[in-house]
DNA sequence: TACTATTTATAAG
DNA sequence: TTTTATAAATAGT
């Protein structure tokens, strides 16, 4: 396919077999997990080289995976009039479970905001009040979680700057040296440095939504 | 890849994905088959579709390279003595189901608002996303479809105005009564009764959500 | 579905 | 392994 078009039938250079494999295994698997992400698909993916070592690749599972293809499989080729014993009540709890399974797929979906095409005017109205309901729910415990840290961050300010203030009485007790603990310039009523975390902000704080700064920025 | 960029990240636009599945499932296949020829290798490929349709390609037999498979990752973690029987598989097939209704389940629960506790902010942050765009999805839908009703609307009201003026004036030619058929005082430029519809609106837009009247309130 | 301008993959070195 | 020239794949139309 480069410099010179080659033919898809088997190398028999065994070094430039080996260095095909290589390059394209790794193209190959690639693609499959491109086609995953870009189109939302389960895929598996299994190579075995000629030499017999085994690749491969699964967007979720693969043992979910093959289960699945083997129901698919076994849906497709029933051939079998009668399924004798109590396969019958297997397939049947099989069934029931594919099922719950696709249901509950299709109102992720719906939930995500896909495959609304034939939803009616109604379906759409109460999907919305769904989502915009459990869209409050999710932003209050968001909220509630963030006061939360602010709470504890500004206790944990208030504990350290009382412990400064110790210090720099002691230090003023033992030493003429006037000069600050804190850094000269920054007020310690604006800023506290939490000596234990210097250079580590919480990291659920630490993050590009988090739009209150709290006078502690991170060092980066 | 091309005319520009993309990034690999799920295809928001369902036709887009769609296209770009069958493409990219066309040429992974493609490559996998060509790999196998190449390099002698035994390559198995399921591909399950966002709206869970089966796609597979197998060098040699489906079953083979899975059993195959099987056997080197059992090599790998072989804690299994003595598989039994086939309802060993059986129960493990219930097991898998079962773990991807919970997983789903789980995942219902989280875009609904539920189940929130143990998340981290992180968590949080990226689920209101998700939620968020879905409900601009569907927000957008619903709009979509609710323009288009109103357009159909629209269409009729002209259609039976200009037949309700023609019967008028046949109404006018053969008799004396100058009174309009609809009811009195009110125009019939900014109302038509649909006749043939009178007392019942559209269901669609028979909701609370709706917010525009289109003058042709429903008489309940 | 078919067409291309580009990007991506890769054969050969 | 890394580099290139070129073939192949493919995003947008």
């Amino acid at each position: 396919m480069v410099r010179q078009r080659i033919q898809i039938k088997r190398i028999d250079n065994l070094t430039a077999r080996q260095v095909t494999f290589s390059k394209r295994r790794r193209g190959l698997f690639k693609k499959a997990q491109e086609l995953s992400t870009l189109c939302d698909a389960e895929i598996a993916l299994i190579v075995f080289s000629a030499t017999g070592k085994l690749f491969e690749y699964c967007s979720s599972s693969m043992m979910q995976v093959i289960e699945r293809h083997r129901l698919c499989s076994e849906d497709i080729g029933r051939q079998d009039k009668h399924p004798p014993h109590h396969t019958q009540r297997e397939n049947h709890t099989h069934a029931m479970l594919a099922e719950e399974i696709k249901e509950k797929t299709a109102e992720l979906r719906h939930l995500k905001g896909e495959e609304l095409v034939g939803l009616s005017m109604e379906d759409l109205v109460k999907l919305e009040k769904l989502v915009e309901a459990g869209l409050s729910r999710i932003a209050k415990t968001k909220g509630d979680k963030f006061m939360k840290e602010i709470g504890i961050l500004k206790k944990k300010e208030a504990l350290l700057k009382e412990e400064n203030a110790k210090l720099r009485q002691k230090v003023a007790g033992t030493s003429e040296d006037e000069t600050p603990l804190l850094e000269q310039g920054i007020s310690s009523e604006s800023v506290t440095r939490l000596s234990d975390q210097a250079g580590s902000c919480p990291r659920d704080l630490n993050n590009s939504d988090t739009f209150l700064q709290l006078g502690l920025p991170c060092p980066n």
